[in-house]
DNA sequence: ACCGCAGCTTGAGTCGATTCAAAACGATCT
DNA sequence: AGATCGTTTTGAATCGACTCAAGCTGCGGT
């Protein structure tokens, strides 16, 4: 109900409403015993700061906000982790939204970041080339990218991820597979076609080996499973011996369904995920996953746009890339010649 | 850089701030030609609205917080999904930020929010009897319990934990074991307070049945790995034959654990865990688990949120519980005689 | 007694959008 | 022309906290 202002608290304290912001913000230019009685008026009245007010005559925001492209993916999920853990030494809020890769969504979440003046906006992009973000900048939000790397334009965290794609094709090629499949999501998001990229070219770089395209529009187990069934239905000359997943919860998909299907993982199907979130390793079979520095790109992330709100002007924009590494498990362990 | 202000607008549009701000909130009570020429000078500028402003003046926010125990717990991102999917319908904001079960950050977090002015927050909290949350409420931010049922102070949404913990033990009980683990977290969860006291009810209406404590201070696969080592450690006499889980997480690195110390699912041990993720069917043995509503949970409690703000005078407190219900599958499968 | 100074306190002005009573406008009617 | 009425537009006041120039106090020095 009653929600108290500076005002009630100064009168009750007898002193001014500076006294009392003084108190809140440097405490320690007001005279002891004023001090405590405008501490003890506050806890009488139950008065919380009103930080909507202290934003708007400050100018800035204590809040950033982090647009990932879905919460249920556990690889978020730490990313996040990452990100509030610094955010968090620096007494700021992390808000985090989730676009779902659905590019509506995610604008009208950046709307509302925008109108909300938050201090700054971290985001994997459902399209990293939209021409909001430029806008954003443009107009005072700093925006740093996550997981997907930037033009200049801006600041971003990224993994290098045609080199994880490389590495997880090249793993596969290396066990023996001449015909694999990749499962893929949408094609605007950056991060699923630099590994297809990757795998890609480690697929040309070997000698007779074919990569096919199993994209889904999605990237949930969900889809996974769907394409899954549709690899699993091939004539057995024409199916894959294994399959690289643009992230895990594409390949605990599609390793259901290759269960379900009645094919030996990694015996008739050697499958190799993205992202080795904790439930990879804790699958049917495990999981060979491409790890990534979840954590840290979250962390990198914030301290950047901190970095970059600290000091707008003599701020250079930074693209950070980190390097993937593959784990191997069973489900592509070497392969029984037939 | 240049943020714009209505003033601004108003300048170049040559109206006055107020018609501005009519043609922003009420544009049909404005002339047409007026109107266009507003918009054209608002395109030009790029102006965006400050909601700061516009939330300090009316008083009312369009965010809503929700304060959960674990981001990572893929449970709580789906009672998000949920929350946000209704959120989004009126035009809401919902900010997730992350308790991970300690008092202290949930404390920071509950205060940013207050200060924030939010209009409700949603509170699956680490001590349900905190006066914190009572403080919150009479001051005039509601609060709504998630997945925790409220003593009439407040609105809850919460599935039966006694119910769900007495179906999961005495479907183990049924299955021929009679010395169950029950594998837990803090005890000032009051989840798994009922969940547990759910089972130790199942275990005293049967004959013989003994129920263990391998309880951990976290909900998180590594605490359930380590109950797990803990519980294989034991001489076999003494060793249960099933383990109930508080939550999947822990369920999913008992069974690891039991995996890594060559103990069988559900063979040497079952398992049953509680909230029925994505990736319990996933798992090496797809899990037995308590399945709830969670998309659900989260819409529901935002319905009851808003519900409160709607009508603040003629509201009365709701306690909205669910049921809970088991699926088994193979980490529970029948016991061989042996 | 007066001055200077350090240490505190004061309070009006400000941030940007909304509100609303009052003014301006314009069309119609007498 | 003047009165009337409905439609638009205006602009000062407001929300709550912060800022800072100016004011006040009390003390030491002369």
């Amino acid at each position: 109900m009653a929600t108290r202002s500076i005002k009630e608290v100064a009168r009750l304290a007898r002193v001014s409403v500076g006294t009392v912001s003084n108190v809140l913000n440097r405490p320690e230019i007001v005279a002891p015993a004023t001090r405590a009685r405008v501490f003890d008026a506050i806890r009488e009245l139950g008065f919380v700061r009103n930080e909507v007010a202290r934003h708007l005559r400050v100018g800035r925001s204590r809040t950033v906000g982090l647009v990932v492209l879905d919460v249920a993916n556990p690889f978020f999920a730490d990313v996040a982790q990452g990100a509030e853990a610094l955010a968090d030494e620096h007494d700021t809020m992390v808000v985090l939204c989730n676009s779902g890769t659905d590019p509506n969504r995610e604008r009208r979440h950046l709307d509302q970041l925008e109108q909300q003046r938050v201090m700054g906006i971290l985001i994997t992009p459902v399209d990293a080339g939209s021409p909001r973000l430029a806008d954003l900048a443009a107009r005072g939000t700093p925006v740093v990218l996550v997981d997907s790397a930037a033009t200049g334009l801006q600041c971003s965290v990224a993994v290098d991820d045609r080199l994880g794609g490389q590495i997880a094709a090249a793993h596969l090629i290396e066990q023996g597979h001449r015909r694999i499949a990749f499962v893929g999501g949408p094609p605007s998001i950056k991060q699923v076609a630099d590994r297809h990229a990757g795998a890609a070219g480690a697929v040309e770089a070997a000698r007779g080996v074919e990569l096919l395209d199993a994209s889904m529009p999605m990237l949930s187990a969900a889809a996974g499973r769907a394409a899954g069934e549709r690899v699993a239905a091939l004539p057995p000359a024409e199916r894959p011996t294994a399959a690289f997943c643009a992230n895990d919860l594409l390949a605990l998909g599609f390793l259901q369904a290759m269960a379900a299907c009645g094919l030996r993982v990694p015996g008739d199907m050697a499958i190799v995920g993205y992202d080795d979130i904790d439930f990879a390793a804790a699958a049917a079979v495990p999981l060979s996953s491409v790890r990534q520095p979840r954590e840290l790109l979250g962390r990198t992330a914030v301290e950047l746009l901190l970095e970059e709100v600290a000091h707008p002007e003599r701020h250079r924009h930074r693209q950070v890339i980190f390097q993937p590494d593959l784990v191997v498990r069973e489900s592509s362990a070497l392969r029984r010649r037939d």
